[in-house]
DNA sequence: ATGGTTGCCCAGCAA
């Protein structure tokens, strides 16, 4: 089985990158960010055409998470679910049968957090970084196979990016940033691209401005993180960078990883 | 140091 997430930056500008990936990547569940779409606007038959179930969360203008998936989730939660009347839609999660038990997708867009001396950006973020690592542990005490996959906005090591200095004083890479990732992180998940390669200098990102694509000057802020659970059915994981060179593309591209998960 | 680009949907913000 195959899970991928993707930042795609404005579904409606994307949907036909998209539909073209789905054809030949053929994911199975897939986890978007930045949709930026609302739930009704959100280019549903297009996707559902290609056998696809659509689960949205979705907000007008900006953000926006979505899950597609061959399977139909048994269960879909929008937002953390922590009652705290966050506005932005920035988490999905869904509950699928596999053989042997439940499977537990979420797809998460972490605040950026620019300008970190910003009194409300910065902060939101770290808070939502706590927030998150709370879900996680209520989760992890369930011991089954969760994958948070998405956008995390974090660089977690200098290596994830093409020049450290650049970044020194960024939201995506301050110390404070790195720490909430790692307390996350050290729950008990596995970094999915990190568990396959020791490469450096891989990238899931690369801005538009600049020629930053064509002197690869790139950063890894997109993530997979697998429960213990979902770390002994893991195979392998891939950035999927060839989609950055497709037109109109989304300045992210997929990262998938490939599970022993059978559909029940 | 500045400017460089894209998507939302038409003004300016977010990234």
């Amino acid at each position: 089985m195959k899970i991928a997430t993707w930042n795609i930056n404005g579904v409606k500008a994307r949907i036909a990158n998209l539909c073209e990936w789905l054809k030949s990547s053929a994911p199975d569940i897939v986890c978007l960010q930045e949709i930026k779409s609302e739930d009704a606007t959100f280019p549903r038959l297009e996707i559902e055409t290609l056998g696809y179930h659509v689960e949205t969360y979705g907000q007008k203008g900006f953000n926006g998470v979505a899950l597609l998936s061959k399977m139909k989730p048994d269960e879909v939660n929008r937002g953390l679910p922590d009652g705290d009347g966050d506005e932005q839609s920035r988490f999905i999660e869904g509950v699928f049968s596999v053989k042997g038990g439940a499977l537990r997708v979420c797809s998460l867009y972490l605040p950026n957090g620019n300008p970190p001396d910003d009194p409300v950006k910065y902060p939101y973020k770290l808070a939502w970084m706590e927030r998150l690592k709370t879900f996680a542990e209520s989760r992890l005490a369930l011991e089954e196979p969760l994958i948070l996959a998405g956008d995390y906005n974090v660089i977690p090591e200098p290596y994830d990016c093409h020049d450290p200095l650049v970044w020194a004083g960024d939201a995506l890479f301050l110390p404070q940033t790195r720490e909430a990732f790692r307390r996350l992180e050290h729950l008990g998940f596995v970094d999915a691209v990190r568990a396959t390669t020791d490469e450096t200098k891989l990238y899931s990102f690369w801005d538009y401005q600049a020629g930053a694509w064509q002197k690869n000057n790139g950063i890894r802020i997109d993530h997979l993180l697998l429960s213990p659970e979902a770390t002994d059915r893991f195979r392998a994981a891939q950035i999927e960078k060839h989609v950055r060179t497709w037109e109109k593309p989304s300045d992210h591209v997929p990262v998938s990883g490939w599970f022993d998960f059978e559909a029940a």
